[in-house]
DNA sequence: TCATATT
């Protein structure tokens, strides 16, 4: 690919666009995810060939299986299976893609599968994807592991942790029982501090038994109280619990209504308003702003989300750098870099989806204006004229 | 007394 994540961070950081202050929040949110790169994950899930490490290759499918297939965790609650497959179809030809979903309810799990055709592929999804954030979220890309009865139910949940002990320590300390798939350390909202409890996920079920067996009621070194280690709670129980819970809610609380729907809108065009007057720049937006609070002629509303007009790319843009640039500030549906029929170069444009309107409005306040390399974008909803240079 | 990692 053309532009990489590092390349758009050192951008970010050379000062030629200065965010406004009331954005810095959510291009702070940028800045990070974009600084990530691929190597922000510190947990390794690779090809688990500590299982079938003799000299013969026992299936050659399930080798060829973990180049190709990926898991894919963290991944925000709303994003669909179809969104999954756009934003990794960007790399490369996929087999096949699963997004994981309760059983019961219905709800994303948030974490997903991808299968390419092409090994190379997959890897090239890892290098480019990992870290990427995606709302709230930082997604984690990394091979599957062969699926098997052995490596479910490994997740342990750990309490009465020294508020002292770090991540680091922590999996110091539960290593000698295998090997950690991932780890967490739970910190109180507010002050950042450790609560004391975490989780760790091994490999193997039966390692996670034995590091109960080692660890459940003994004192960590230097600590002055035991810790407890135990199973964690099956998340496909807890979501059946919040359906049962969700019976006894009063319907009227579930969804926000127009009313309040409207009512974000307005907050959200202030906002805007105001940020156009510190720029001193007009800017179509404001049109935008006005003209859909009146509910006439709604630019870039397709039905299916809000399309977003992205001008002034490089030749050698592509997908994958949209999703960077719009992924933080909200629900991307999709992404689309127009390229020549010819050359396959892009034309110097392209469009972003997006499902709600407060965060693509956001975006476009946001990215118009952004210098890229040497070019600055012009962002805006994508109108139904022909585009006049 | 628990965020969401094996289809």
């Amino acid at each position: 690919m053309a532009v990489r994540l590092c390349d758009v961070a050192s951008l970010l950081r050379s000062g030629s666009w200065a965010p406004e202050p009331w954005t810095g929040q959510v291009i702070a949110a940028m800045e990070t995810q974009l600084s990530n790169g691929p190597t922000c994950n510190n947990t390794s899930n690779g090809p688990s060939t500590m299982s079938n490490n003799c000299s013969s290759p026992v299936e050659s499918g399930s080798i060829e299986d973990s180049k190709t297939n990926l898991i894919v965790n963290y991944l925000p609650q709303n994003m669909t299976q179809e969104e999954l497959k756009s934003l990794f179809g960007s790399i490369g030809e996929i087999e096949s893609c699963k997004l994981v979903r309760d059983k019961i309810t219905g709800q994303s799990l948030g974490y997903g599968f991808v299968n390419y055709v092409d090994p190379k592929d997959a890897e090239k999804a890892i290098n480019t994807l990992n870290g990427l954030r995606l709302q709230t979220k930082t997604i984690k890309v990394s091979y599957a592991r062969p699926s098997s009865a052995s490596i479910r139910d490994a997740n342990l949940y750990v309490s009465g942790l020294p508020k002292t002990m770090t991540q680091k320590e922590l999996e110091q300390l539960f290593s000698q029982y295998g090997r950690i798939i991932t780890s967490r350390i739970l910190v109180d909202q507010v002050t950042g501090v450790s609560r004391g409890v975490g989780f760790i996920r091994f490999d193997r079920r039966v390692e996670a038994e034995e590091a109960i067996k080692g660890l459940n009621c003994q004192k960590p070194p230097g600590a002055t109280e035991p810790i407890t280690v135990k199973f964690a709670n099956n998340p496909s129980q807890k979501t059946s619990q919040a359906l049962l819970s969700q019976l006894y809610q009063s319907p009227n609380r579930r969804y926000p209504g127009p009313l309040a729907q409207q009512a974000q809108r307005f907050r959200l065009d202030n906002l805007l308003n105001m940020a156009y007057g510190v720029k001193s720049r007009f800017s179509p937006m404001a049109i935008d702003g006005v003209t859909s609070l009146a509910g006439i002629n709604i630019p870039g509303h397709a039905g299916t989300g809000w399309c977003i007009f992205v001008y002034n790319l490089a030749p050698d843009a592509d997908e994958s750098i949209l999703w960077q640039m719009f992924g933080p500030f909200g629900a991307v549906t999709n992404v689309k870099v127009i390229r020549d029929f010819n050359t396959n170069k892009c034309k110097g444009f392209g469009f972003v989806t997006m499902t709600n309107y407060d965060e693509a409005a956001v975006a476009i306040a946001s990215l118009n204006g952004y210098r890229l390399g040497d070019r600055v974008l012009q962002v805006s909803f994508k109108t139904n004229k022909t585009h006049k240079a």
